[in-house]
DNA sequence: GTCTATAGGCGGATAGAC
DNA sequence: GTCTATCCGCCTATAGAC
């Protein structure tokens, strides 16, 4: 029966995936990650050993997809200008399709930090950096864009393009807008997010406006 | 002893405040809270009822807050630069203190919708939101700043103050930057925010710099 | 492999003395 | 108002039958 085994741990995998993202660690109950499943709580104990371990086995993989959209945005041959535009855009649909993602890792990270260091290490952070620099170097070189921190240019960039999907609920409320006019909202910002930061970054000129 | 008890009161509230941002409802313990407050589990008890009753305390005061820094924004009378700058750093100031509240309400409502009406049913949003368009009008009518959406303007603004500061653990670790550093980071960003907006609203031309 | 039953511990909440 | 002691329910984890 090894292939209704496969089944079954897939399944847990999905219900896992859902109800740590929509509980977190802490709020997740193993019974209700067993019913999602259509398996009973011993089961779950069968195939994951604990709570921790599959815990663990959902974090690498959600970690696992956030850095593999994020390390093409340095490396490839382009302007400044188009590089950062498929970024926003790349993003924003990377993000809109699972938006629970950057929420799940978030409240997690917050109540455990040491779960970055554990979990981060295998990405390659500093090349990953060091590459960011560079191009953030030669595109000042170049005259396309003024100076600007490195911290300054990614705290911004993710700001823009993560927060209005992770919040969309209360913003959705205060705006008074339904989940269409929302949508509508922030498909227009894959352009108009890489624009705000082309414009601070004096690529386009506040007056070409 | 009353003024013994406004004092216990107080100090419970701080502890709480700072226990819950830090672990979340889920992973704060009352014997924790309770020692920070130096006094004993069931003294949390005697004050606040319940954990729940305890937390929702906390949550309503921020959230009022943060809507008092918002209705101070649109109707003070001075220039849009200068409420733009006030309403950004108080912001970011509340957030700073509070970080669990956004991140809260977003994994809440995420199972249970209805929670954002009930939390913010005090607030008067239409009334806010009028305001808020009757600023940027006005700002635009002077020829203070470009024509702008309420939406537009509303979600770049909170995407930048308060996406840095619930995204801090993920952010500190690939930016790899100590506690000190960042929140460095996060201080120069009561200013560098609001800069950021003017110069898109075209108030501080790109080239000025 | 799948189930039921239950151990074991943690943590929120309360009783009751002072 | 403040403390200690304790209750009790919930939840992870395991034992053991089938």
């Amino acid at each position: 029966m090894s292939l209704h085994k496969k089944d079954t741990e897939e399944r847990i995998r999905k219900a896992a995936s859902r109800i740590f993202s929509l509980r977190g660690f802490e709020g997740a109950r193993m019974q209700e990650i067993a019913d999602e499943a259509r398996i009973n709580k011993a089961m779950l104990h069968y195939y994951f050993r604990s709570k921790k371990m599959l815990f663990d086995m959902i974090l690498d993989e959600k970690i696992t997809q956030i850095f593999v959209a994020f390390s093409e945005w340095f490396t490839e041959e382009r302007s400044f200008e188009e590089k950062l535009r498929a970024f926003v855009q790349k993003q924003i649909t990377i993000v809109s399709e699972f938006p629970v993602l950057p929420l799940f890792i978030l409240s997690e990270s917050r109540k455990n930090p040491e779960i970055i260091n554990q979990k981060f290490q295998k990405v390659p952070i500093q090349k990953l950096r060091a590459s960011f620099h560079k191009m953030i170097d030669e595109a000042y070189q170049k005259g396309e864009i003024r100076k600007i921190t490195l911290e300054e240019l990614l705290v911004n960039t993710m700001s823009l393009c993560v927060y209005p999907i992770v919040a969309a609920p209360i913003l959705q409320h205060v705006l008074d807008l339904d989940d269409i006019a929302y949508k509508a909202i922030i498909e227009k910002r894959k352009d108009t997010v890489a624009e705000l930061l082309l414009r601070d970054l004096a690529i386009i000129k506040a007056s070409d406006l």
